[in-house]
DNA sequence: AGGTTGACCTGGACGC
DNA sequence: TGCGTCCAGGTCAACC
């Protein structure tokens, strides 16, 4: 479901509805595969704390927490492709797969709800600041952007969806700055020209602040924390519209796999 | 080490 | 209506 727009909106709603929040008791389902570290584990770490702060780093959202007379810690989570974050009053039904509800101090609880079952759960304790897998896609400048993609063999758009290069970037948002860049996907990182790898640097930043300004893409059933429904598909310009004309010169758009992952694009536009 | 592929899951859309 | 097939915003282990 959510790449980084969508999962900055998920924590950006989260922080307001939850921040000085205590966690009182935590439930977990027992579906081992959704913990990243053990329930038990992450029920003891949970349990107590205050939450400081709820923030974006790649696509895991990250909560700060602060414990009194314990090491700090961060409640890490990762939403996969049909992850969810609500907060509700306890007497609204969990929905189906939930996997975890957090009871806060006013009443209210924050569920974890996940079908797929893609998403993970997971704390960290101790000083040590969470920073991700690579770099980060809205502050990275654009040199050490081209120098992330130095002697890679790899296709383009691989390398964009490679999370320990840069993290945050998922299908839609890679296929969207290719096509504004005016790039074709398969083409080889290592091989691209500084030029191209600067435009592809402002056309990435840019597609992502607007998506983040319009609270992401709802393609399906991606809504945020408040049920609300992002607006960046209204923009797609190639994702999910294979066979469909190009918005620029109005050949018929290309479907391919890359990185095993369904991309379009456009033949005549993108070199 | 860098790069590629398939497995992990459920549910919605589509065709017959 | 129902059943089968395909597809999906993401990782990650296991290969080459």
């Amino acid at each position: 479901m959510p790449e980084l727009p969508e999962v900055e909106t998920v924590a950006n709603g989260v922080d307001a509805r939850v921040r000085g929040r205590r966690i009182q008791r935590v439930w977990t389902s027992g579906k081992p595969q959704t913990f990243k570290s053990t329930e038990t584990e992450i029920v003891a770490t949970l349990t107590g704390a205050r939450i400081e702060l709820v923030r974006r780093v790649g696509k895991t959202i990250v909560m700060d927490l602060l414990r009194t007379g314990r090491k700090p810690a961060q409640f890490l989570v990762h939403l996969g492709m049909t992850g969810r974050l609500l907060v509700s009053q306890p007497e609204v039904p969990w929905p189906a797969h939930t996997h975890a509800v957090l009871s806060l101090s006013d009443g209210r609880e924050l569920r974890f709800v996940d079908p797929r079952r893609f998403g993970r759960l997971s704390v960290l304790t101790g000083t040590a600041v969470y920073h991700g897998p690579g770099k980060e896609p809205t502050t990275v400048s654009a040199d050490e952007f081209s120098h992330l993609f130095k002697g890679r063999r790899l296709a383009i758009k691989a390398a964009l969806l490679n999370q320990s290069i840069l993290h945050g970037v998922g299908n839609i948002y890679a296929d969207e700055s290719l096509f504004r860049a005016g790039i074709r996907p398969r083409r080889q990182a290592g091989k691209l020209t500084r030029a191209q790898l600067a435009t592809l640097h402002g056309a990435l930043q840019q597609v992502l602040a607007q998506a983040i300004e319009l609270g992401g893409s709802s393609v399906s059933d991606y809504v945020d924390a408040d049920g609300v429904r992002g607006f960046f598909q209204l923009e797609h310009k190639v994702y999910s519209r294979a066979g469909q004309p190009c918005i620029r010169c109005g050949s018929v758009l290309k479907k391919i796999i890359v990185g095993g992952r369904t991309t379009v694009y456009c033949p005549i536009c993108q070199h």
